[in-house]
RNA sequence: GGCCGUAUGCCCGAGGGGUCAAGGGCUCAGUCUGCAAAACUGAUGCUGGUCGGUUCGACUCCGACUGCGGCCUCCA
């Protein structure tokens, strides 16, 4: 049994079969930093994250590849009427974008290349387009190169749309096409357009395309075919089909899976910052709700499905996501915690759960089997057995840490307060102490006002066969 | 107009042609507990958008319809 992915291009899952054996090469097309992120870019990343993260515990190497788009229309437009550069705007974007990825556990991309940073690859293939007449500089001497969509016969078969069913597009100022779908590869500067944003090339002046960048960076990092390009369903037409159209035309063979992920939808549409239905990460903390559990929420769904994003079903995956911390809390308290994985050897994961990953990464499922093993390790911690519960937590925590979810990870591990631990325990015990007097001489009035007062405070008291354990609440609780 | 996708209990959300339709949340009851919390156990769907068809048998396959969403213009 190995992982079946569902590849766009064929309709259909299809058995993952790298190219190179042992080595898996993934693009995924990231954004377009022209504002800072919002819940449906980061469920995008978390896709993908887990995606890799199953490849890496299959024992791939894998490389993968996260782009950054860093100019663009809508760059340029926002900048201007800030009146700062527009890669000053652009960058500050994509450090927000950066931070917000670090604290859901996206893993780092192996490189994170920047459509700036490949201005000569876009002029190769450019070049090559022209030369064997897949593409062709406008004839009003606007300095635009246009790729012919007619003259690329697969045109369409990404996205299944028959070029001559489209809906003619409103191209207002898009001058010198000789096909109303013949799409940009070079811009040529306008003159109302900031200097910085210029780069020569041989048809002149001007700025790169949106889809030739993917194709250059794809080729530079990854070659001329590699296995997995990805993106949101929104990106398949026209950004994909682009994609494959010019590299093809251009004499690379390109991806052999093209995986899309589910958008997440907010009032009944997607969420878009044209729109303006945009809920972000500093607002989801707001709301009470970790980064760790957003994480949950976006990764629970399979990938593919639409995401109808409300607050009630993100405090419902929290909770189901405290069910699995609280046990591989408790249960490490009982037996202690080596890493689960890390350690030469990894704990063999449940088979259901395996299989489930294994089909095209079915996320839901999995979560089951991790519930049900959570269950059976609660009853175990319930009847003091250590010998099952020293079983199951490594077992736990090996297949939440796929999903980038053990609770027990340096990533979310880092106790709050830091220094001030110390005290806060330090005067917990007291506090706890005075508590375990009232209760001794059965004043449940002064016990329970112990307790309440602590709560108050934040901290949560819960009485065990061992003793009381407490428990920071969540920040800014209560 | 064209191309996709989707429709499951109070909510979120999986499955597989034929044992009780995963798992989580919520609610109720029970166990445990001084109480609480947590945990565990049990309960909550004559029904799977609607109508047809295929089949010995469909929620699961096919078709139509309806609703919703995505794309055809920048978009994760």
């Amino acid at each position: 049994m190995s992982l079946r992915l569902y590849d766009t291009m064929t309709r259909s899952v299809r058995e993952f079969v790298p190219r190179v054996p042992g080595t898996v090469g993934i693009y995924l097309c990231g954004l377009t930093v022209q504002s800072p992120p919002h819940i449906g870019h980061l469920r995008s990343a978390v896709n993908y994250d887990v995606l890799r993260r199953w490849l890496l515990h299959a024992g791939y190497q894998v490389t993968f590849i996260r782009n950054i788009t860093d100019i663009d229309d809508k760059i340029l437009e926002k900048s201007v009427a800030a009146g700062v550069p527009f890669w000053s705007l652009a960058y500050a974007n994509e450090r927000i974008l950066a931070d917000h990825y670090a604290r859901l556990g996206v893993l780092p991309p192996t490189y994170e290349p920047r459509a700036t940073g490949h201005v000569p690859e876009m002029h190769q293939l450019i070049e090559k387009l022209i030369e064997d007449g897949y593409a062709y500089p406008a004839a009003d001497g606007s300095g635009d190169v246009y790729f012919d969509v007619t003259k690329f016969e697969a045109y369409g078969q990404l996205s299944g749309q028959r070029p001559d069913h489209m809906q003619a597009s409103p191209d207002g100022p898009d001058r010198a096409k000789r096909d109303p779908r013949d799409f940009a590869l070079w811009k040529g500067a306008k003159p109302d357009e900031p200097v910085e944003a210029r780069w020569p090339s041989p048809w002149g002046p001007g700025r790169p395309g949106w889809h030739i960048e993917c194709s250059a960076m794809c080729w530079r990092y990854l070659g001329p075919e590699f296995d997995i390009h990805g993106g949101g369903m929104d990106l398949v037409f026209p950004h994909h089909e682009n994609e494959v159209a010019q590299s093809r035309a251009a004499g690379l063979p390109f991806a052999r899976y093209w995986v899309h992920h589910g958008l997440l939808n907010l009032g009944g549409s997607k969420m878009s910052k044209t729109d303006g239905n945009v809920i972000d990460l500093p607002a989801v903390e707001a709301s009470g709700v970790r980064a760790v559990e957003l994480r949950y929420y976006l990764a629970a769904p399979h990938y593919r499905s639409v995401i109808d994003f409300s607050d009630d079903a993100l405090q419902e995956a929290a909770a189901a996501y405290r069910r699995l911390e609280g046990f591989v809390q408790r249960a490490t308290e009982l037996v202690g915690g080596a890493s689960p994985a890390r350690k030469g050897r990894k704990p063999a994961l449940n088979p259901a759960f395996v299989a489930a990953m294994d089909d095209d990464l079915n996320t839901s499922r999995a979560l089951a089997v991790v519930h049900d093993l959570v269950r059976e390790g609660n009853a175990a911690l319930a009847a003091a057995d250590k010998g099952a519960v020293s079983r199951i937590l490594p077992e736990v925590r090996a297949m939440l840490d796929v999903l980038g979810l053990d609770p027990l990870s340096p990533q979310w591990s880092q106790s709050r307060g830091g220094e001030l631990r110390g005290v806060v325990e330090s005067l917990v015990a007291l506090a706890l102490e005075q508590r375990a007097a009232a209760r001794a001489r059965k004043d449940w009035a002064a016990a329970d006002a112990v307790r309440d007062q602590l709560k108050a405070a934040g901290i949560v008291v819960e009485d065990t066969p061992a003793g009381p354990r407490w428990t920071v609440e969540k920040p800014g609780g209560a």
